[in-house]
RNA sequence: GCUCCUAUAGCUCAGCUGGCAGAGCGCUUCACUCGUAAUGAAGAGGCCAGCGGUUCGAAUCCGCUUAGGAGCUCCA
């Protein structure tokens, strides 16, 4: 007997048993439950069902969705093995995630790098067990007596807080019972391959005043093969850590003498200023007009904009003739006192005012990574002026600004959009203009986001762009806020078509982010292997021997003089270490000179990553190689 | 800031249960003048992150500090 299912899948006799089994256990007030996971014969492939309601669909690992439950039973895994190694510690939560799953524990002494290995040997013998994954269900009242019989405090504070009338669920494996919505899937003996990867701190429900548990990571699959290809795969994307990069490539570091502070050496400022060149020359396109204000302001103006008050402990002060002045944490109040500075008409708006400006933030150490988090960095702010009926069309300006740029390196991202968080200021009417702005410029723009509901700024909702590191790890660059705090604050006005003075809206709005966190994201996605155009070094010019360092010295003259960032390499090495040391510095461009180049006024051209060789001249070179890259720009 | 882990030459790392500080790369010098990813030889280079403790004796064990890593929290 076969049963044909909503997308045609087909099941086998004892899996449609199962199926219909297990339907007829799922209470009508389950979202959704797993009905287990079989081996379709045809597709080889491990799947899952779920009950939807009343439909039945069947996923496998590939989905999302089939990942998920995959790894939500490798935590209860990992947690009954836990358990049984260490029955005095208590369960508190074991979700899946992204990229694998995690348990918190909350355990006296902290796990050891050896007691993660006597756990993976216990979850193995619970999966050569093949126990069953069951659900059931329990009224409040037997629910509350099973976990406090087991003295699972965790579990007990999770119950209370579920709603007065929702489905109590539970899923038992063997001996081990947890609170869990599910789904999972039906037996312990899929989870064939898994690995346990590191220990953690974690606070309870995610909060600092909380008390701090012990997390698990690990990760699973349905194939030994698998997890060996993921596990590589993470040892080549940690190749990638801008980190390790920075130092090899000579770009940036940074000393003990000033943690967070990243130091740039002389690749690092090409990188830079390649990245702020271009930046300049995408503003002034899109009319922006460029601003620079002092990084030490006196204490007035900080009060003035309620950073004395409210971000007293990111910033770094100091006294100046008995007078309190504070380094910028933000480009902001600058901007303003810029805008300030005169009485604007209704026709000067909006008025798009960009400023890169250096700002300096005491982050909590534990936060500092490389390039990504420092406390020292460059903002590609700009802060844009405009008349209410603006707002919509300067959101869509910034987002294609954005897109434009990220468009331009390649880069992955996403986007989340942050409500109304509960303690803001500001009158709901604004509130309520500035979400709709927000939301129909995304419509307009037809982009996909996340929204993160109440996790808006306390002066107004934002848009931000996350891109992603080599890890899959995301970052926050882009962000676009609407403020109506700054604007009273500073008691900003233009005079309208009526002669009355009107309040502007203001957006902060960054593209980069930070030069730092972007570079940092740059080097990553690229390896460190850059695109021509942004090589800190384009072209590197190897002579085979000292006999031709004089033909080279010619050749380095012509393509510094059509801007070509260019060395020669005029060491008395083998042509065979000069390649091997330029290709692990990644130079796009090399060029090898020896007696038959000097001859025919050619080079021997090996692009990185290549080692095909073209003959060619420096002429043929610039129209070729060099046209098509800037072509690009 | 919190939890766990880590710190040995410029870099990457070895150094077992405490007993004279090691390698490769890089650097310096010499020889080779070289044809597409490492030429050979010699040499210099270390208060084993810092401070304290245990010990006859500490790179090694313990504590504190500093810095780094994986997360958490917080943020570009």
């Amino acid at each position: 007997m076969k049963i044909q299912l909503k997308d045609n899948s087909i099941l086998h006799y004892d899996e449609a048993i199962r199926v219909g089994q297990l339907a007829q256990d799922i209470s009508p007030g389950l979202g959704r439950a797993a009905l287990g996971a079989v081996v379709n014969d045809e597709i080889k492939d491990l799947r899952y069902m779920i009950v939807d309601d009343a439909e039945v669909r069947i996923i496998t690992f590939k989905d999302d969705l089939g990942k998920r439950v995959f790894w939500h039973s490798a935590s209860h895994l990992l947690a009954q093995a836990v358990k049984r190694l260490y029955p005095e510690v208590k369960l508190a939560i074991g979700p899946a995630i992204n990229n694998g799953f995690y348990y918190d524990f909350d355990k006296d002494e902290p796990f050891s790098h050896d007691d993660l290995l006597d756990i993976e040997g216990e979850m193995k013998k619970i999966v050569q067990e093949k126990l069953d994954i069951e659900y059931f269900e329990l009224a409040r009242k037997d629910a509350i007596q099973l976990m406090s019989s087991q003295g699972e405090d965790y579990k007990l504070e999770l119950i209370n807080d579920l709603p007065e009338d929702s489905v109590i669920s539970f899923y038992k494996q063997g001996e081990f019972v947890d609170l869990c919505a599910g789904p999972h899937i039906n037996n312990t003996k899929e989870l064939k391959a898994f690995k346990l990867q590191s220990v953690a701190g974690a606070y309870w429900r995610g909060d600092e005043k909380n008390k701090m548990l012990t997390r698990i990571y690990g990760i699973a699959f349905p194939k030994q093969k698998e997890l060996k290809e993921h596990l590589e795969h993470i040892e080549e994307a940690k190749k990638r850590d801008h980190r390790k990069l920075g130092k090899e490539l000579d770009l940036f570091t940074i000393f003990d003498e000033g943690p967070g502070f990243p130091v740039f050496f002389n690749k690092g400022i090409i990188l830079k200023d390649l990245l702020i060149n271009y930046w300049k020359q995408v503003h002034k396109k899109h009319n922006y007009v460029e601003v620079s204000t002092p990084i030490i302001m006196n204490r007035s103006l900080w009060e003035t904009s309620g950073h004395w008050d409210y971000y007293k402990e990111n910033m770094y002060t100091t006294v100046i003739d008995d007078e309190d002045f504070a380094i910028k944490p933000m480009n902001c109040p600058g901007g303003m006192l810029a805008y300030k500075n005169k009485k604007h008409s209704y026709k000067d708006l909006p008025i798009r005012m960009a400023e890169l400006g250096l700002v300096h933030r005491h982050e909590m150490k534990g936060a500092l990574h490389g390039l990504m988090r420092v406390r020292s960095f460059t903002q590609d702010d700009a802060h844009i002026f405009m008349r209410r009926e603006q707002v919509k069309d300067e959101i869509i300006g910034v987002m294609e600004l954005i897109e434009e740029v990220y468009q331009k390196f390649d880069f992955k991202y996403h986007l989340e959009l942050s409500t109304r968080p509960e303690k803001r200021i500001g009158d709901e009417g604004d509130w309520d203009l500035a979400e709709a702005a927000l939301k129909e410029a995304m419509e307009e723009k037809d982009v996909d986001y996340v929204l993160n509901e109440g996790d808006g700024a306390f002066y107004g909702p934002k848009i931000d762009y996350h891109l992603e590191d080599s890890l899959g790890r995301t970052w926050q660059c882009g962000t676009i806020q609407l403020d109506f705090q700054l604007p009273i604050r500073f008691d900003l006005d233009y005079v309208d078509s009526d002669n009355s003075l009107k309040r502007p809206i203001m957006l902060h709005r960054v593209v980069y982010g930070s030069i730092e966190r972007f570079l940092g994201i740059l080097i990553e996605h690229f390896g460190g292997a850059f695109p021509s155009w942004l090589a800190p070094v384009q072209v590197k010019i190897l002579p085979v021997s000292s006999a031709f360092n004089k033909y080279a010295e010619t050749l380095v003259e012509e393509l510094e003089g059509s801007d070509i960032r260019v060395e020669a390499d005029y060491r008395d090495e083998r042509i065979g270490y000069k390649i091997r040391e330029a290709g692990l510095m990644k130079i796009p461009y090399l060029m090898i000179v020896g007696e038959k180049e000097e001859n025919k006024g050619t080079v021997s051209l090996r692009k990185h990553g290549e080692t095909k060789n073209y003959e060619l001249s420096i002429k043929d070179f610039l129209e070729t190689e060099i046209n098509n890259m800037y072509r690009r720009l």
